[in-house]
DNA sequence: GCGCGCACTTGTCTTCTACTTGTATCATGT
DNA sequence: ACATGATACAAGTAGAAGACAAGTGCGCGC
């Protein structure tokens, strides 16, 4: 593959703001110096770092030097970010509490996806700064969890401890109001609203091989997608009505 | 039937883009280098690239380069269809009901966004087979939206009616309880789980020009989005905490 | 404390080279 | 007639190197 090489260095500049390596406000390696260090001149070194700042990711000020801009939290969003990886970014500790960990026969919605009659079931709760704010219940065909243990579910995520190329994912999102269980975990009344997410998650051949479902509460968390190119309706986007 | 050379090239080259081996964006080997790679002229060369450009798979820009066209968000957004879209392909009878068409002084919230002192507003109800399924506010900078009738707005969509250039947007899903106004306009029990989008709306140069709020009632509406590729964690993509 | 200058930074410009695409012309072989 | 090859030139971009202006921060001398 060919890369102009401020694109390059765009990119490794990129990968290095938001990895955190310069803290939030504070300044990068002077245009001088960066030009030493990837050796490459410094007209080249500002073509990169104007990228960066067409981003919103860095700013300068003339005589002064770039610096990491106050909010790259809003950039993670447009990239469709995690909330793990925007906790990870602002420094607010998360958590994962499983809990529950079995093999069990499949529901009939879960069998229906899956196409297992047999599945673990994990669920946890997600915590970021000591409260709960996602319930989690992931399903995975036998086959496929048979390996896994109740430790190696707390310490890793799911994607990283299945041994299977993944392929796409469909995700749906709705609202609804906390059931009891809900509730009890993510300590909001029942009947309060909540953001309700199903995700199927494939493999690279299109066989479904993890179902989960995440509960949020509805007062913590918000659905954000950049469209970067207008669409013909004023309406939300991938909107559906069910039935 | 014996098949040129340079659709001999322009296949393989269609593979090779289609098989990611030059992501998004990114340069393709030059004419000259295809041109040895393929021990074929440059013109041969560049046939082939033109029946790919015309296909929309790759661009090119003078002094730059050849690269791939395809941005993944695109394709994700060419799946996402619109609620209108939606009823339309199934036959069922839509409607908007227009509630109330006014300019007025900006509430903060609107101001903040759209910059503007004085805007109009829209709230209107959209039916589908008789029965609401959304309660949607729309504000516009009145310097925009001054040459609009209640009767245009009625009749045609605000993308048709703006006589500007439009860019991207940002839309924004969240859960919430029905307030009594939803309550009202939707036909369901004030407090019920809604489903609540935000959208902003901006003109090529990155002005927002739009700001639209839609509210769907919880049992009739959900959000669906599909990942063409797998992301490095198994929660929901674009979910954020919020203050 | 105050002003000044020094070192350093970004902002902007020029000059030059190398490379890429855009386009045209002419020759050649099937 | 048409695809292809070879070649040339125009126009645009990337990059290196350098110069200068303007803004910032800091320490020194007063």
């Amino acid at each position: 593959m060919r890369a102009h090489r401020y694109q390059q260095i765009a990119e490794d500049l990129r990968r290095r703001v938001e990895a955190g390596e310069f803290a939030a406000g504070r300044l990068l390696p002077s245009e001088a110096a960066l030009s030493g260090r990837y050796k490459a001149s410094r007209v080249t070194v500002r073509k990169a770092l104007e990228a960066l700042r067409a981003d919103g990711l860095v700013e300068s000020r003339q005589g002064f030097g770039w610096f990491v801009a106050a909010d790259p939290l809003r950039q993670t969003l447009g990239r469709l970010g995690t909330i793990e990886g925007q906790l990870a970014a602002s420094g607010v500790p998360s958590e994962r509490r499983i809990l529950d960990f079995a093999f069990l026969r499949a529901p009939a919605r879960v069998r229906a996806v899956l196409g297992a009659d047999t599945v673990l079931r994990v669920r946890r709760v997600n915590l970021a700064d000591g409260e709960p704010f996602a319930r989690v219940t992931v399903w995975c065909p036998e086959a496929l969890g048979s390996g896994l243990s109740r430790d190696q579910v707390a310490a890793s995520s799911f994607y990283d401890l299945l041994d299977v190329r993944l392929g796409g994912a469909t995700q749906t999102i709705g609202a609804a109001a906390a059931s009891a269980a809900d509730a009890a975990a993510l300590e909001i009344p029942e009947g309060s609203p909540v953001l309700r997410c199903e995700r199927i998650t494939e493999d690279a051949d299109g066989r479904p091989v993890l179902l989960a479902e995440h509960v949020f509460p509805a007062h913590r968390t918000e659905f954000v997608v950049d469209l970067p190119h207008p669409e013909a309706s004023i309406s939300p986007s991938g909107l559906r009505l069910v039935e």
